[in-house]
DNA sequence: TTGTAGGCGTTATCAG
DNA sequence: CTGATAACGCCTACAA
C-alpha cells in the first residue's frame, strides 16, 4: 500500500503539499494540485486511516454497545444507527452487552482512544456507573449523569389508552416495565388517559413486569370485571401475550385487544396488533447529531399504527 | 489520559521499560516491573489503541459488511461474530450493505488501514469484484477469488426432503434461492432424496426464486397431484407461505406442511414449522478461525428441528 | 536489565 | 505557495 511518501516523491513535491491538496487544501499551486492527483491515481493512494486518527487526535469511530433484550431488536437501532453514521463519515464499532457487568466492560475496551464517542442502546437493566460522555439511546433507567434520547412513553402510554377507550375499552391492563422511569412515564400517561375518560383508575389493573406472564395475565382476566384491553411494552410481549390468550380460549382482539406501546420492529408475518411505533431514523438521528455535540430534544414521539 | 510518558516519569523508568512490562515483559527486573505497575494503576493508565495500531500494523478491527435480507436476519449472525471475535480480543466494525455497489463502497471505506480483515455476512445477491483476503460468510454466490463459509444447503435439502418423505409426503415442491451455487446445492439434494426413495423429480414443482409469492403456491397447488409439502429457503419465507396457504383455507401442516430450510433465526412467538437450524456460533468460530489464518473447514451442516 | 533513538503515516506550524 | 520539522503515542532494535 502506497503512502504519502511514495506520492509525494512521484509528484515531486513536499508531504506536506500532498496532505494539504487532500485535505481542505487550499492556497496550492495547480500544477502541483494536479501533479499530486495524478500521482495519487496511478499509486492508488489512500490515506491511511490509523495514521490520520494518530495526527487528528479523532478515529471517527463511535462505539455502539447494544444491549437490547431481546437481542432480535437490536438490528433496528444499529441499522438506523449505522447509517446516519455513514452519512456523517464516522463509522460503528459494535458491542453486544446484556448485564451491567457486559456494559462496564464494553466500555472500559472501547475507551482507549478507538472511539470518538460510545452509545449504549436498548438497555432494559440498570446500567453500571458511567464515565462522562456516554450517550444512551433508549434506555429505560438513564443514569443522571449521562445524556440520553429516548421514546416519549408518557405520550405513548395516554394515546394508547385513548385509542382502546375509543373502541369502546374501559377496563384497561397495564403491563409495565420493571419500576424505573419508564414504567413512571407509562403509568402516567396511562392515568392521564384514563382520568379525562372519567375512568376509574384501578391498580390491581397494573403488573410491574411479572416473572411469569400466564398466570399474570389469568389473574387480570379473572378480576371482575375482567379486563377488555391489555397494553403492553413491546411487540414480543404482545405476541406471547396473545398466544396465551389464544390458550385460554380468549378470542383476540374481540374479547381482549392487546395493545403494543412499542411496535418498531414488528416481526414481518407476525400476527398484527394496534402499536405505538417510533421512527428509528430520528432516534438515530437525533442521537448523532447529539454526538456531534449540537442540542436537540430529547423525547420522541410515536404514532399510532392500527392493524 | 495519562500516556506512556507519564507513566515513565511516576515509575523513574523509561518508555521501553513500561512498554515491556505491558507487553510480553520478559527480561525486567522485578522492581521494575512493580513500580511500573504501581504508576499505571494511579495514572489509570492504558495504552492508546490507534497508537499502537500505527506502531504495530495491526489494529485489532475486522470490518463486518452485513449484507443479510431481510435485516432482521443480520442480528443472529452479528451477534455470534462479535462474541467470538471479543473472545479474540477483536474489534467489530459494522456496515450494513444491500446491493452490489452497497458492498463495494463499504469495502472500499473499510479499506484504508482501519481494519485487518474484512468479512462479508449473509449476502443473497451478487457481489462485486472483491479485492483479495474478503472472508464470505454464508454469501450465496462466492466468488472464485474469495474464501468462503457457509451451510452446507446441499445435506440441508437431502435431510429436509428426506424427513418430509418419512412424515408421508411425497410430492413434495420447492421453493428455491435465485439462482446460483446455493440454489444448485438444494436442488442436488432435493434430488438425491427424491431419487434415493424411488420418488419421480418433477421439474414444474421447482420455482427459482418467484417475484410474487402468492400466484406461485396457488400454482403448485393447482398441480395434479396438488404438493402436500413445500420447502422454502428460510423462516421468513415459510411464514409468508403459510399466511398465503391459510388464505387459501389449506390446512397447515395437515394439507400443507411447510419446511424452512433456515430456520437459524426462528422469531420469538412465531408460528413453528420444521426446519434446519445451523449453529450461528459455530459459523462465526469457524469464520473467525479463518481470519487468524488457519485453515477450517468451509461447510456447516444443520440438524433437523421439529416442532 | 535498561535506556536511547528511530520509525510507523499523517497533520500542523512556521519559516522562507 | 512550499518545504522542513515537530508533534501524535507506542514499539523495538541496538547499544550500554
Amino acid at each position: 500500500m502506497a503512502n504519502i511518501n511514495d506520492v509525494s516523491r512521484l509528484a515531486q513535491v513536499s508531504k506536506a503539499t500532498v496532505s494539504r491538496v487532500l485535505s481542505g487544501s487550499r492556497g496550492v499551486r495547480p500544477e502541483s494540485r494536479e501533479a499530486v492527483l495524478r500521482a495519487v491515481e496511478t499509486l492508488d493512494y489512500q490515506p491511511n486511516a490509523i495514521a490520520q486518527s494518530l495526527s487528528n487526535h479523532a478515529t471517527g469511530c463511535v462505539g455502539v454497545i447494544c444491549a437490547t433484550e431481546p437481542m432480535q431488536l437490536g438490528t433496528g437501532y444499529l441499522y438506523a444507527l449505522e447509517g446516519e453514521l455513514r452519512r456523517h463519515g464516522k463509522h460503528l464499532l459494535l458491542r453486544f452487552a446484556n448485564d451491567a457487568d457486559g456494559v462496564a466492560h464494553a466500555l472500559r475496551e472501547l475507551g482507549r482512544g478507538l472511539c470518538d464517542a460510545r452509545v449504549i442502546v436498548g438497555a432494559r437493566f440498570a446500567l453500571p456507573p458511567l464515565p462522562e460522555g456516554v450517550l444512551l439511546l433508549e434506555c429505560l433507567t438513564p443514569a443522571a449523569n449521562a445524556h440520553s434520547i429516548g421514546f416519549d412513553h408518557c405520550f405513548a402510554a395516554e394515546t394508547a389508552t385513548r385509542y382502546l377507550i375509543s373502541q369502546g375499552r374501559r377496563n384497561i391492563a397495564l403491563l409495565n416495565h420493571p419500576a424505573g422511569e419508564a414504567a413512571d412515564s407509562v403509568l402516567l400517561g396511562y392515568r392521564q388517559a384514563l382520568e379525562s375518560h372519567l375512568i376509574p383508575y384501578h391498580r390491581q389493573r397494573i403488573l410491574d413486569a411479572p416473572s411469569a406472564l400466564a398466570p399474570a395475565i389469568a389473574t387480570l382476566l379473572s378480576q371482575d370485571p375482567g379486563c377488555n384491553a391489555l397494553l403492553v411494552p413491546d411487540d414480543h410481549q404482545g405476541r406471547e401475550a396473545m398466544a396465551i390468550l389464544a390458550a385460554q380460549r380468549r378470542a383476540v382482539p374481540r374479547e381482549v385487544m392487546v395493545f403494543s406501546l412499542d411496535g418498531s420492529q414488528a416481526a414481518p408475518g407476525a400476527p398484527p396488533m394496534p402499536a405505538i411505533a417510533y421512527s428509528l431514523e430520528a432516534l438515530a438521528q437525533q442521537g448523532v447529531e447529539r454526538l456531534l455535540g449540537h442540542d436537540v430534544a430529547t423525547r420522541i414521539r410515536g404514532r399510532l399504527i392500527t392493524p
